[in-house]
DNA sequence: GATCTCATGTAAAACGTTACATGATTTG
DNA sequence: CAAATCATGTAACGTTTTACATGAGATC
């Protein structure tokens, strides 16, 4: 069978809940997929121009009084199919972060105490605002799942797990780090 | 003053170690950088030829008995400038991550709770392996640090503490979620 | 004799970001 | 009245991966 990249599937399984049009997938992703999924529209349209042509989902326009007309994409029983295949398929490699500030931290000796330092605290500052995110995600998440009674929330709430405690590891790091910087500045 | 991108930069960095080949570059991100850091060749090469290019460090040919010839590839005061500069300079993002696994179980409930626990598993084996590793690399930096008495030591041991970190804090979701998803099964 | 390590490189393809274009309505 | 939100899309550019090419010595 046919394979697809990783954004095509990403978007398929985003056309099983309400989110049925290009713009709404975006919010989604940026909301709620942030914190393991990035996405822009300049792949969006184009992945689903392609995810029609190959018949994995149907559009029908609709019209949306006081604001422009959106189309709204429907997975088809093969769309479906093939993201239940993507699913089942084993995952090969781990994740593999690019990480700006680990990259200039590797070479802080040609830094000065004072720059590593501001550096690590702003990552500090940019982490504990995401984690803050995270948790009104999650109550968002929790609505919901009160209002629907729907097996997704599951799912998405332990992915939201999974970002929340390795944030809180990073966050750890990261003031531990801070201290022992400061103590060297001070050796010095 | 004239921007690079953070490939370049990375490698930059590495011509002021001991590494100062293509291939030992290669190996260092491999072995040292490989939970915040990836690279190819394809990258490497055109990277080094356009360090070149712009002056920031200058090839030689060292004969090699018995082995190819290989190019050293030594900064120039330019090059340590611009590396400088880089370092000095702020981060305004975030890293973002791309999580496979994550995003499969964010459409969990399209899969068998058999195949999302396998999924589990196999995460959980590879975090595993890879938190070994970087004990390994721990001990081998530790007895590189001894040997020659250098600062860079200090702050690839702060980035490998944020690789353990982070890792165990997965090693800890991952185990949880697995159980959760058993008693799920269970359940039904 | 096969595979691994050492060593350098290119070309094509795949993937992703950014900037641009358009335009109406709602909110501050 | 400026800015944000809703809504779709393209083109250019930048980045990364993958496959290929070459070849000798060392290890199993």
């Amino acid at each position: 069978m046919k394979t697809y990249n990783d954004t095509t599937y990403a978007i398929l399984g985003i056309l099983t809940t309400d989110c049925k049009t290009g713009y709404e997938i975006k919010q989604l992703i940026d909301r709620s997929l942030n914190h393991f999924w990035k996405i822009s529209y300049g792949q969006i349209y184009p992945a689903l121009k392609l995810i029609v042509d190959e018949g994995l989902a149907e559009v029908n326009n609709v019209e949306n009084e006081g604001r422009p007309d959106k189309k709204e994409y429907h997975l088809t029983p093969k769309g479906f199919d093939v993201l239940k295949q993507w699913l089942d398929s084993p995952i090969e490699q781990l994740p593999n972060e690019k990480n700006e500030i680990l990259l200039k931290l590797f070479f802080g000796q040609y830094q000065s105490h004072e720059r590593t330092i501001s550096i690590l605290q702003s990552y500090l500052e940019k982490l504990e605002a995401r984690y803050l995110t995270y948790q009104g995600i999650e109550e968002s998440i929790l609505v919901y799942k009160h209002k629907k009674q729907q097996d997704d929330a599951a799912y998405w709430l332990f992915t939201l797990d999974y970002g929340k405690r390795v944030t809180h590891a990073a966050i750890e790091w990261c003031r531990e780090t801070i201290k022992k910087c400061e103590e060297e500045r001070n050796d010095v």
